[in-house]
DNA sequence: TTGATAAGTAAACGACCGTTCATTATAATA
DNA sequence: TATTATAATGAACGGTCGTTTACTTATCAA
């Protein structure tokens, strides 16, 4: 068995996360293995399903990392203040780990800004980054503060103001050159939101 | 004159903020205005030349709107309690107003997908968007509630609370079927933050 | 050892790329 | 009206694009 099919994923997936699919020849996925892109064609039988395998990874992906992170549910006879604080517990380790796959793992930090650069160009590009990063994550928040408040509105407010400096920390730690700080930024909001902020009150 | 020129700068500006700009060919944005590519370049030297001339134009309405919104300096007598509230209004006014530039003006919102697009080809693309959409708005923010709470710290936490959600609106308002609504959201967060966030108590 | 299967090369394919150029139509000026 | 500058055409240029094909090499079971 060759890992040359894996070896071309990972290479084109850079590639595309830099300067998108269009911009990536055939011939400079190739290139970075040290073969030429007929060989490429043994593996994957055209450009576009090489950028299909890469959605298909993704959601595979996440698929094993929403098993592995589900959220238990507290025990309900502890009393709504205990399930707030193992639900809150529960949120803020999730959040972190979010963050740092989002930045540090390799293959989900591609696949970001894969999908950032190509979210205009289809509807269905669009709905996927947003299912990813924009609305997504956001809708999913609103519904657990939603419980935790009692109130769709706060909920969604909550939603707002807890993911939307998430999702911009995202994008600045990209070109930081601090990355360390950007995500003790990030550690710190969630942190502080969790434990302080007035409309989880 | 013709207006040629400028019905090349918008055209092309229209296809490069959807699919980028090596995805659009000349002849994509001749075709536009029913012209052949050959007559594209009586009016630009090359390709490069419009993506630099959209780059100049965003730089001089940036300028102009920087002069018409200066935010103009409360008179100090008045007292510490004064100089925030006006201050507090004059950031409402421009916030909310720089979300409709970003979302309903044609060429800011082309503009900033345009950048949102090219922002990792190059260092140079990279600090262009973080000067016009990720850090630069921020740290902006953060000099002004720095002044305001009299505390760096607490300026820059601010700033992250403040200006994190409008960066997720912005992205959320391209792919939404309500465009009302969430410049509604923005206003909402915008009201909501400067008139009741704890941190600037 | 033989034969099959998989993985690589190199060359070629037609299509399109950005750009140039000789030519023609248009429109304003003298 | 004749002249001149501008704008547009369409063909051509050398390259590169994604893809296919014929051929070579390596691996390994029968």
């Amino acid at each position: 068995m060759s890992d040359t099919k894996e070896k071309i994923l990972s290479a084109a997936l850079s590639l595309f996360a830099r300067d998108g699919y269009e911009a990536v020849s055939v011939n400079m996925i190739a290139g970075e293995l040290g073969i030429t892109k007929g060989a490429l064609y043994k593996h994957y039988k055209n450009k576009r399903h090489i950028f299909d395998s890469i959605l298909l990874r993704m959601e595979e992906m996440d698929y094993q990392r929403a098993v592995a992170f589900h959220m238990p549910e507290a025990p309900v006879e502890d009393g709504i203040e205990a399930y707030r604080r193992a639900t809150a517990d529960n949120i803020k380790t999730y959040s972190k780990a979010q963050f740092r796959y989002w930045t540090e793992d390799g293959f989900a930090s591609g696949f970001r800004k894969l999908i950032t650069l190509e979210q205009y160009r289809s509807p269905e590009m669009s709905s996927l980054y947003q299912q990813y990063l924009g609305d997504g994550p956001m809708n999913y928040m609103a519904d657990i503060f939603s419980e935790i408040t009692g109130s769709p509105e706060k909920g969604a407010e909550a939603a707002l103001q807890f993911y939307g400096p998430f999702f911009l920390l995202l994008s600045i730690y990209d070109s930081s050159p601090d990355k360390k700080s950007v995500i003790k930024m990030a550690d710190d909001h969630i942190d502080n939101f969790m434990c302080s902020a007035p409309i989880l009150q």
